[in-house]
DNA sequence: TATGGGTACGTAATCGATTACGTAAACTTT
DNA sequence: AAAGTTTACGTAATCGATTACGTACCCATA
């Protein structure tokens, strides 16, 4: 590197590093004509701080990871985008990391986010491990999205994924539907099983039952959910609309739908969760339910900031982003 | 932090840190008796490199910097994976930045970029203010897909969009359509100048004239895409197909002829350009143009550790990756 | 005028590594 | 056995900042 040091600057400016620092970070304890003097300098040759060095002396680095499973995913591009508007103001720069949601990717993670003295950490993702040790090290970390029931000590940033799914069937019933499909993640995990109870609450609200022949846990896949939607055609399973728990998996079931010559919304009606930009490409266009993925960041990176900078760690009651309907033309 | 240093490590294996440091990078001077020691000690504390002191030091960070407009574009995000997952096992952190393309956020990132002392970067954006900046700085960098033609002493790597232009328009071409419409963005951009180029020299092999009423230039944005297939089909120009030099512009474009009751593709095709997953779901599922983002993320990134490693920055040429036509149901 | 307190600095330690250089001991070579 | 070479370390400087502490000077107050 070519960048002039704070030594030079200071012989430059006939001042020791002290004060050069001192005006760096205007803490203040120089005269005015030396604290112009020295800026002049600062700004006739450019000067650029190391951020390494005062990182080791600080052991602050103004950096900020995160997990995602996949940033190819717009659901998670779209978090990660509104932390990195969050902390790129305040000079903070973003460690990204994709894991794929393998655990061994994700136990290396955890040591070199460390390694690298990172100030804090976004975790969407799958395995708590990673949080859990993070916490173990006293690595400030809020997690989105992934609450387990067990684990009061991390602070979870979620979309009310009950309310989703509540309103996700409230809307195919006000449309008349009774035989409702829900294709839903199969594995246990919080945000799914939230939506389910929704969808199970919303039907018991207008005194239908559930009926298990139509509750679909898939392994979560565009060609699942369409599968998923043909076996039913096959054997001949009486539904008149699907809740598919991500857009992508809505997506998946239209197609199956077209290609068994159903029209949607007139024969089958089908709604989706997340609002990702396609729904309002597809076609039809789809009816679904928002989550907002900028609050979501937001609120996490809110309250990430707030416990690197307290250094302390709240038991923050989990905060929870309200969803809403999205109607367009699949219902 | 609670980690433990190498001088304690040091310490406690009775010898000097400059011994357990030749141990840790294995550079040899020590006797194999020492070597297990130490490593037995670094092993049962759970030691972990600082990689800002050793970064300090070394004046390597072992990070790499991404510059993207959006990584909320799949496109983008494609090419970001693609690099993290190449450089990622060789121990570098991956930075991402977007910019929106604007002007000041990439003025300012180069310093930034500067200041943390990463080792390289890979440039996915429109001005090339910051490459030469970079370049400047003697900063390792490669671009992707934003070549300029007098930029010549900056490594490119660019999809071959002058062929994808000709495939995409010879595929119009041989589903028998001769009025083809083509939507471009309307800056004077090298790869939409190269798909033009592609699209001209097609019609012209096939002795057909270039009509300029069916050249649309519009700001790049699905729903301008959509107000231009309504202005051609208000203006009653003829047109039997479309390519359109993006999928995302070929999404707004097909919402549009639906509107207008055209059926797609009996009375009209459409091609897209970049290949994105939502193709395969949007009806009719869409025949476009393949970007190997993947590659193009590799290619980079392979380039870049070239340039870091061997400190050179070679006159390279630029590497041109292939495309390829992905027929779909809506040609 | 002596004392006390504030201002404006400089000196030097420090963060946690790497590495050039020095050196004692062991081992070769003739 | 003397000289040279190699091995296996340790010492201390260094990377570029920050900051605790010391101190000289100035000014106000008793």
């Amino acid at each position: 590197m070519a960048t002039i040091t704070i030594k030079e600057i200071a012989k430059l400016a006939g001042v020791s590093t002290a004060t050069v620092s001192r005006v760096l970070n205007n803490s203040g304890g120089y005269s005015d004509e030396t604290k112009l003097r020295v800026l002049e300098i600062l700004e006739k040759f450019n000067y650029q701080t190391n951020v390494v060095a005062k990182s080791l002396r600080t052991s602050l680095t103004k950096t900020v990871g995160i997990i995602v499973p996949d940033i190819t995913n717009e659901y998670y591009a779209l978090i990660a985008l509104a932390i990195e508007n969050y902390f790129s103001p305040k000079g903070y720069s973003i460690y990204i990391y994709n894991t794929n949601e393998e655990p061994e990717k994700e136990r290396l993670l955890i040591r070199d986010l460390e390694s690298r003295g990172v100030d804090g950490l976004v975790y969407i993702s799958g395995k708590m491990s990673v949080p859990r040790e993070a916490l173990k090290k006293r690595l400030p970390i809020v997690c989105i999205n992934r609450r387990e029931e067990m684990s009061e000590e991390i602070t979870v940033i979620e979309s009310d994924n009950y309310q989703g799914g509540f309103l996700a069937t409230e809307e195919l019933l006000n449309q008349g539907c009774t035989n409702i499909v829900i294709i839903r993640d199969e594995r246990d995990i919080v945000p799914m099983n939230e939506r389910y109870r929704g969808y199970c609450d919303a039907l018991k609200k207008k005194g239908l039952p559930v009926n298990l022949e139509l509750v679909k846990p898939i392994s979560f896949n565009v060609s699942h959910a369409a599968e998923c939607v043909e076996n039913l055609i096959r054997n001949h399973i009486q539904f008149d609309s699907i809740f598919a728990c991500s857009d992508m998996l809505a997506f998946g079931a239209m197609q199956a739908l077209r290609e068994h010559g159903k029209r949607i919304p007139e024969d089958i009606k089908v709604i989706g969760f997340d609002n990702i930009t396609f729904g309002r490409y597809s076609h039809p266009q789809l009816t679904t339910i928002n989550q907002d993925k900028e609050r979501l960041g937001e609120a996490a990176s809110e309250i990430l900031l707030n416990i690197m900078e307290k250094k302390e760690r709240p038991k923050q009651p989990n905060i929870v982003i309200p969803v809403s309907l999205v109607k367009r033309k699949s219902t």
